[in-house]
DNA sequence: TATAATAAAGTAAGCGTTTGCAAAAAGTAC
DNA sequence: GTACTTTTTGCAAACGCTTACTTTATTATA
């Protein structure tokens, strides 16, 4: 154990200064000469002072602690996206507090105004989607908030996307020229606008391909639904399939594979993820490729611009997309 | 934007009682009378009245955080320990910030003094080494901190594992009786403790089985490290080989099958974290199990504890570990 | 050299809570 | 009704730092 903690005042009296000398020079705010600014960091070094961020946090009303609110820690789309946050947030130095809800709505606003009374600068939200109470309860707080795969129906709140809508559409009308049934599996969530371009896309696609069989299949997230969601797929003669989660695509995959059903040649699977998963399974995994570090480092760079309150014109950012053919695909 | 923040004063001023009161009946601390505390209880909820954490973290000097130690956000065998330790951390009511050190050990003092200065009441700390400066700097400051799936050289700090040692001599002695070609994979780092054990763990069998032969060869962490080292394998002929991380696994596997070898035929593969990946894999792949959820849930239990000030006897907890042979070992 | 600017340093009032201690109120026992 | 407990409450001092404002020192200007 150590001695109690250094404060600023102990480093003020040492120094022979008042408080707010030392203030300034830790902050480098306001003038301070030179050679009392050194004269103070040297003892600050020896001291060992580190100045406390609460009482700072409290003091100033900022605490360089922006807030990061995921459904689920142990999902890689959402690792992806948080570490380009993460390393944005360390650049401009700020601190994490994480929030996970771990998967029911139900107490995500709790969780929210957690961070508030935690006194956040600023949010990052990610989710599979956004819910209209907690997007007004995030815009009505007025606190700095961007949405990093995720949007709000109502555009309230920055974000940073892809276009879901399109990239689907890409993928269904690529899967639409060489086969006449065709499937989108899609979480079965009711409020999910990105499922919902991503209806959209499909829709499209049907439209101008009338013949074309285009079917929507509800699943759950994660690797057991994709084996079990294959039976659905196999009732139906599926012969190509767009999936959300990669998760899901690997359990389709390896369900298909188990069964002796070849992929690509008999079922072409694509998925839109991209997470490193997709390289691992076997085989490889076609994807839309959104690009989450980079969704995630956009997300967090806006976010510090709107802490600054600089202002920042495009709110609703899409960054490209990509569709990358693997070996799960023709 | 909401009207200015409302404070417990306003909430005493309302209530026509003192703040001393209000802070009462928000802690549940000291008595107040059952009649006003439904007044004030009312009045706090009318008013939308949510305490501020950090006045609250600088007046009691506690801050009900924990910060949580980790060397990268987007790796399985991390975010499953995460996972228990936030899923536990909900269960007692404390917040998290995290706190990545991206690889480099450099920086690692610094994140850790920046976890102190945020004045956080526990410290959970995950990596794949901890080096002696980091285990004294975590040890002289007093504040409470256990290890979760790491282990210090000087037992100083509390933690939870499995037996490493007892692990691998199990798996090599499962080997010796097949082979006579076998590996262990395991990381450059000079300072691993775990990999020590491991180390030390197949050194046991190869003394108990001369006439095998054993290898170390040593690789860095992920997939591509992997598909890497397979050639080396190839090379030397080995005939069974265990990794530490399931992606390298997954890369020796794939690179494997990509080459037309036979697994588990020609080639006996296990791996020794156990995450979701590896059930992703084809053939599934074999492991050691760690517990690591529970491993994650046990070290934010035991932190719980320290941070109480009760006395906890076994601090070097170890938890059991399971072989699970899938499809990637006979 | 006097005077206006400007730079450097200090003062002290918060920031929103908690909490030890004292005062007031409510019970009890006689 | 008095004296003494025991509850309830309120007061006000921290907690460690920032920052508007003031004072003092320094430099530039004429």
């Amino acid at each position: 154990m150590k001695k109690s903690t250094i404060t600023i005042y102990d480093v003020a009296k040492k120094a022979d200064v008042s408080m707010a000398t030392v203030s300034r020079v830790v902050n480098g705010t306001g003038k301070v000469k030179e050679e009392t600014r050194q004269k103070v960091q040297q003892i600050i070094e020896d001291m060992g002072y580190h100045p406390n961020a609460v009482a700072r946090g409290l003091a100033s009303q900022k605490t360089t602690t922006i807030g990061i609110f995921l459904p689920d820690l142990n999902n890689a789309y959402f690792n992806e996206l948080a570490q380009g946050i993460d390393d944005v947030s360390k650049l401009y130095n700020y601190n994490i507090i994480l929030m996970s809800s771990s998967i029911s709505h139900q107490n995500e606003k709790d969780v929210l105004r957690s961070l508030f009374s935690q006194q956040v600068d600023g949010i990052v939200y990610m989710s599979y989607d956004i819910s209209d109470e907690v997007c007004d309860l995030l815009y009505e707080k007025g606190i700095p908030t961007v949405l990093a795969g995720v949007i709000d129906y109502k555009r309230q709140l920055p974000s940073v996307n892809i276009d879901y809508k399109a990239a689907t559409f890409e993928v269904m009308e690529r899967f639409a020229q060489k086969y006449n049934s065709i499937a989108l599996v899609v979480q079965d969530k009711n409020t999910n606008v990105n499922q919902d371009f991503r209806c959209k896309g499909m829709a499209e696609a049907a439209k101008k391909y009338p013949k074309i069989q285009f079917e929507v299949i509800r699943a759950g997230y994660g690797y057991e639904n994709g084996l079990a969601v294959f039976n659905e797929v196999k009732a139906k003669k599926i012969q190509a399939i767009l999936t959300t989660d990669d998760s899901v695509a690997i359990g389709i995959l390896n369900a298909a594979s188990d069964q002796g059903i070849k992929i690509p040649e008999e079922l072409e699977v694509m998925s839109a993820m991209n997470t490193k998963l997709a390289l691992m399974a076997r085989p490889e995994l076609s994807s839309i490729s959104q690009p989450l570090y980079d969704m995630g480092a956009v997300a967090m760079r806006m976010l510090t611009k709107l802490m600054k309150k600089e202002v920042v014109q495009d709110q609703q950012v899409i960054l490209p997309h990509e569709i990358i053919n693997r070996k799960s695909t023709k």
